[in-house]
DNA sequence: TTCCAGGTGGCAT
DNA sequence: ATGCCACATGGA
């Protein structure tokens, strides 16, 4: 089935290869194929419109509203990012040379539990590794799609199952164990995380808006915190790319240079930049943190 | 050989 | 709460 998506505000390949997704691999016409949650997928994009052609799902009606509705909530293609960008560039002086670099990138929404998979994998790791695990993994332990070539991740259930002896061809390293132990952990927590407030509304979607059981940014950055494998840095990577919380802003090693060269921070100083984050990103914190990650990682490849 | 990579857990203060 | 340090793996 082919999916057709206007948007004109997105670079696929600045988007797919900035550093917060790790399944896309980019192909000699252009185009990029890999998978997101249970989906495989090729997705190009010419003149406005984002064409995505899934060979494991027919094309009927309800497929196709289906279809629609993953990968425009994949895309973030409800948020207006013309805005975001102006509104970075008022409230920030120095950020202009990172936002020009970075015109183009968009936010992923991605799978909850494939976010915190990926970004327990990529703790001092480096991206080309971090890919070849995550492709492993599935390969190991993950769920073929039907009429692809490609594997989903496993479940929270089948990784809890599993032994670190058993991930042993993956080549996680110590990372083995975390991954194990995040999974059984986050089983029980997946009830809380699931109400997903930035869902309210959306078809299919219990809305939470009168339970109060919506959980606060802060409440799910501490449950994310609880994961074994999963600290500051990955927990806001969790909450930005598999929460949607587009303020969150992680400090790696690469923000930590960037702040240093554009702003002038030692780079041991995380509570400084953090609160820079919070006084000058605000609201778009995490959309910041791709610019100038995408920025600083592009001078230095 | 040593250093590094989208850091974290465990332990000592 | 904060400061070290070991941790598995593979590429430069």
């Amino acid at each position: 089935m082919i999916t057709e998506l206007k948007c004109r505000d997105i670079d696929i390949w600045k988007t797919f290869t900035c550093g917060q997704c790790f399944r896309w691999k980019h192909r000699p016409d252009g185009s990029f194929a890999g998978a997101a949650a249970k989906r495989a997928a090729r997705i190009k994009y010419a003149s406005g419109v984002i064409v995505i052609e899934e060979d494991s799902v027919t094309d009927t009606p309800e497929n196709r509203k289906e279809a629609e509705h993953f990968w425009a909530e994949y895309f973030d293609l409800s948020r207006d990012y013309g805005k975001a960008r102006e509104w970075l560039l008022s409230h920030d002086e120095k950020i202009g040379d990172a936002v020009k670099a970075g015109d183009g990138i968009r936010i992923l929404r991605q799978d909850l539990w494939e976010t915190i998979v990926s970004f327990i994998i990529s703790q001092n790791n480096n991206i080309p590794r971090i890919q070849g695990c995550i492709e492993a993994l599935a390969e190991l332990c993950g769920e073929k799609i039907p009429g692809s070539e490609l594997y989903s991740l496993p479940s929270p259930e089948v990784l809890s199952g599993m032994t670190p002896d058993a991930l042993a061809p993956v080549r996680l390293g110590y990372r083995a164990p975390y991954l194990v132990a995040a999974a059984r952990e986050y089983i029980k927590l997946r009830p809380l995380l699931e109400a997903e407030p930035s869902l309210q509304g959306t078809p299919g979607t219990a809305d939470i808006s009168d339970t109060g059981k919506a959980l606060t940014a802060a409440e799910e950055y501490s449950l994310l915190l609880s994961l074994t494998g999963v600290g500051p840095k990955v927990a806001s990577c969790i909450s930005l790319f598999g929460l949607g919380r587009i303020e969150s802003f992680p400090i790696d090693v690469w923000v930590r240079r960037v702040m240093h060269e554009v702003y002038g921070f030692d780079e041991g100083d995380m509570r400084g930049m953090k609160k820079y984050a919070e006084e000058h990103f605000g609201q778009y914190g995490g959309l910041a943190q791709q610019y100038l990650f995408y920025f600083i990682r592009r001078q230095n490849m």
